[in-house]
RNA sequence: GCCCCAUUCGUCCAGCGGCCUAGGACGCCGGCCUUUCACGCCGGUAACACGGGUUCGAAUCCCGUAUGGGGUACCA
């Protein structure tokens, strides 16, 4: 057996979304699990929708997600003259002929007659020639039927009834998507066509056009599960919120991204979710993929991303959270960001966000140059429940001015002890952290406070307790 | 309307006739750890749509019903 060719092939009507995106990464995985290769072809066949920054929104997700093609992008405009060559081949030998008719008469006729709305070979025998406005439509069989299995969903049967003779050209004698199809697939000698299930439908006409055209085998069709929203219906770009840049924006990892797409309608029999791409390259097969249409859950894909995160090792995690940093999420003076600190502090921060865009507030207190503002809750509870806080603000600030602020052990050390001792004198359990930590950051929660001291300074340590303490008073 | 497809915990996935008193993951709830917040760890919650067959035995096979979805264009 030959290694299969498998192909991506999107229509350019704008961003790339979350569903498209999962057809590709499936092609994908089925290409590179088998040594085939992968063919990137746009389906522009509707010419008034091509744009190149459309052909751009599809591009640049895919090299995000590390989706990579091995020949293309290739364009169904560019070889429209091969689909006509296809359609004039079937006109001349009665597979296929022209019809003049409108839409309204066509449904006029059916009513007329009495049949069910649609088409029903009507200008099968009427010798209508070409010119401006004809359609082509191919000559459907009346008896008979379509059987074509699918990898995924068995096998599936088509009446011949119930295709109609369909337009393989427009009035414009611009191709359909169907005759482009076949051509396409056969001169790209396409072995397997995996797509979305909202195209199972068009594979029996599909067919058709193959045997006409004398093509020989048809590829192997596999049609994936619907990905659908919370209401269960097919994902929409105008309705649902699944552009593919957007979850770049937002500071997911394009791994996490691709882990958590091949976890729609597959998985691993082994049942262990999140792991590398080549993990899943090597595990993954279409006969394993399921039936049913999923929901894609943000839940889960926030929780695979937070794992690819804290996998990150620190410098990588510095570089990637940089540009939501220095963005117009900062809420410091962009000089005032140091990547070092960052870096520094990497794996507590890793451990307590899901998405990179979440950084900032964690580092935010060390990049301002002052604690302009508490948070009144933390300040209660801190400062004002804690009845010990102005004693404890004075030892630690005096304790504090003696030390060096290298080691951070030493400053937890020192300000621990504060509390520590406070406790015995008072004998009440004293908290000196927390005081501090609202001091230092504002917040009473936030990243462990010893190291990021050493970062900040011990002036600007000495600055905040002190500032704090005087609010005391 | 007609055609096609699907139906296991709230969600995603496992299960392809006996190993299922149905397993894992996310979420949620509870606990442990912790002088912050997290992380981590432990435990709990919760599903085979329904009805008929077939079979010694069905979540698994067949039929029907219900429900949901997709398609039904000179969109793809």
């Amino acid at each position: 057996m030959t290694a299969p060719r498998v192909r991506f092939a999107p229509a350019p009507t704008g961003f790339l979304h979350v569903g498209s995106a999962r057809s590709a990464l499936f092609n994908w995985l089925h290409a590179r699990h088998t040594g085939g290769t992968m063919v990137l072809r746009i389906e522009d066949t509707d010419a008034s929708k091509k744009t190149e920054e459309f052909v751009d929104a599809i591009l640049e997700p895919l090299e995000w997600l590390g989706i990579d093609w091995d020949e293309g992008p290739f364009f169904q405009s560019d070889r429209a003259e091969m689909h006509k060559a296809a359609v004039e081949q079937l006109v001349e030998d009665g597979s296929a002929y022209y019809c003049d008719l409108t839409r309204d008469q066509i449904d006029a006729k059916s009513e007329e007659a009495g049949l069910p709305a649609g088409y029903h070979g009507w200008s099968r025998d009427r010798a209508v020639t070409d010119g401006p406005g004809v359609v082509v439509r191919f000559r459907a069989p009346d008896d008979g039927v379509t059987v074509f299995d699918d990898v995924i969903r068995g096998k599936v049967e088509v009446s011949h009834d119930n295709v109609e003779d369909f337009v393989i050209r427009r009035g414009d004698g611009s191709p359909t998507f169907l005759i482009a199809n076949a051509v396409d697939d056969h001169e790209m000698s396409i072995s397997h066509v995996i797509r979305g299930e909202d195209l199972l439908n068009t594979v029996p006409k599909v067919l058709m056009l193959w045997e006409a055209l004398g093509y020989g085998e048809p590829p192997v069709y596999a049609h994936l599960p619907l990905l659908v929203n919370e209401q269960r219906k097919k994902l929409s770009k105008r309705r649902d919120d699944v552009a593919l840049g957007d979850f770049a924006k937002k500071g997911y990892l394009p791994e996490a991204m691709v882990n958590a797409l091949a976890l729609l309608g597959w998985g691993p029999a082994d049942g262990v979710e999140v792991r590398p791409i080549e993990q899943i390259i090597e595990l993954f097969t279409l006969e394993t993929v399921n039936k049913s249409a999923a929901f894609f859950d943000m839940k889960k894909l926030d929780h695979i991303n937070a794992e690819y995160i804290k996998a990150l090792d620190p410098a990588r995690f510095a570089e990637l959270v940089e540009p939501h940093m220095t963005g117009d999420d900062a809420p410091w003076p962009v000089d005032a960001y140091r990547s070092e600190v960052v870096e520094a502090l990497a794996p507590e921060i890793q451990q307590r966000i899901v998405k990179l865009s979440e950084a900032p507030a964690w580092v935010s207190w060390i990049f301002t140059p002052s604690i302009d503002s508490y948070d009144e809750k933390s300040w209660n509870k801190a400062m004002v429940k804690g009845k010990a806080s102005p004693r404890v603000l004075d030892e630690v600030i005096n304790a504090l001015e003696s030390e060096s602020f290298d080691d951070a052990e030493v400053l937890e050390a020192a300000v621990m002890g504060v509390g520590n001792r406070l406790s015995e004198e008072l004998a009440t359990r004293v908290m000196s952290q927390a005081p501090v930590r609202v001091a230092l950051t504002g917040h009473g929660a936030g990243i462990p406070l010893w190291q990021a001291m050493t970062l900040l300074g011990k002036g600007a340590c000495l600055d905040r307790l002190r500032a704090a303490r005087a609010r005391l008073d």
